[in-house]
DNA sequence: ACCGATTACGTTGATATCAATATATTTGGC
DNA sequence: GCCAAATATATTGATATCAACGTAATCGGT
């Protein structure tokens, strides 16, 4: 005899099948690895690319709002700024006007790696919204605004 | 005169607005967060209570099957595998037939603890399911799958 | 039975992620 | 102006993630 004390496997399939949230990690897992091999020539992973682009702006914001702009907890950012700090790609000062903020900006060098990494973005990304075209890609986009 | 070489701003607000990978890892953060805080009273993650329901069925899997079927590198799942083995809870043995091979097994702990931890992901879930109702969570599901 | 190719896995090093905690600064009530 | 509360960020410790590299076992052709 058995003697199991687990959930019943008819449960398991259950949750296997429907859960929401393996679903988006086993999907971030694998969209995340194909564009960190796309970028790869550029010494940029996927998060990378993504946290030097919402510094692409006309005013460096603040670590909290970009934080929240990620959906990433704010140590976390803290911690991605580091490599891209070393590597001379972003500049963190403190904000004048509140000396407890710090203002982020991209330096001509994360800008020049920027652009040219738009390209590579474009061919990647255009494959996977082939992927969803046929159930609607914006709508996807907005199922994972709203979770966010 | 700015003296900018990154992209135009255009191209950012594009990126930022329509990139699939970005919206993942979005939504992938901020959902594995709120299972994490619904799991934490149990000691388990998001994932931890994924690879565990991976596990839970009547022969033990591989290494490199559990690792496919979470879409997950097979080395991270060797590393998570270790605080799971730490606590008592997942038992990794090698494969008598072949010795290259480890099986992977709930140990009665670990089956308890699931058992525990089914009606905190169905409650979670539920919430989740809702979100997403309106523009059908089975598209939504179809679609991460078509990603992963 | 031998041996090269393949398969399954482990280890290492770097980055990513978050909770808990700590520090510095600003703000608001008095 | 003073001080408690609120705000913005840094640090630490644990786990998560993957590429690159290395090892052991199996398989297949001869």
């Amino acid at each position: 005899m058995s003697n199991r004390s687990g959930p019943a496997f008819a449960v398991t399939h259950k949750v296997r099948d429907n859960c929401l949230c393996l679903h988006l990690q086993r999907a971030a897992r694998a969209v995340g690895r194909r564009f960190d091999a796309a970028l790869r020539p550029l010494g940029l992973t996927n998060g990378q690319f993504s946290l030097l682009m919402s510094l692409n702006r006309p005013v460096a914001p603040s670590i909290g709002s970009v934080a929240a702009l990620l959906a990433m907890d704010r140590t976390t950012l803290t911690a991605n700024l580091k490599p891209l700090e070393r590597r001379g790609l972003v500049e963190v000062t403190v904000d004048a006007a509140d000396k407890r903020g710090r203002r982020l900006s991209l330096t001509r060098a994360g800008q020049a790696l920027l652009a040219r990494a738009v390209p590579v973005w474009k061919r990647t990304h255009a494959a996977f919204e082939r992927v969803v075209a046929g159930s609607g890609a914006d709508r996807l986009r907005n199922d994972l605004r709203a979770l966010s």
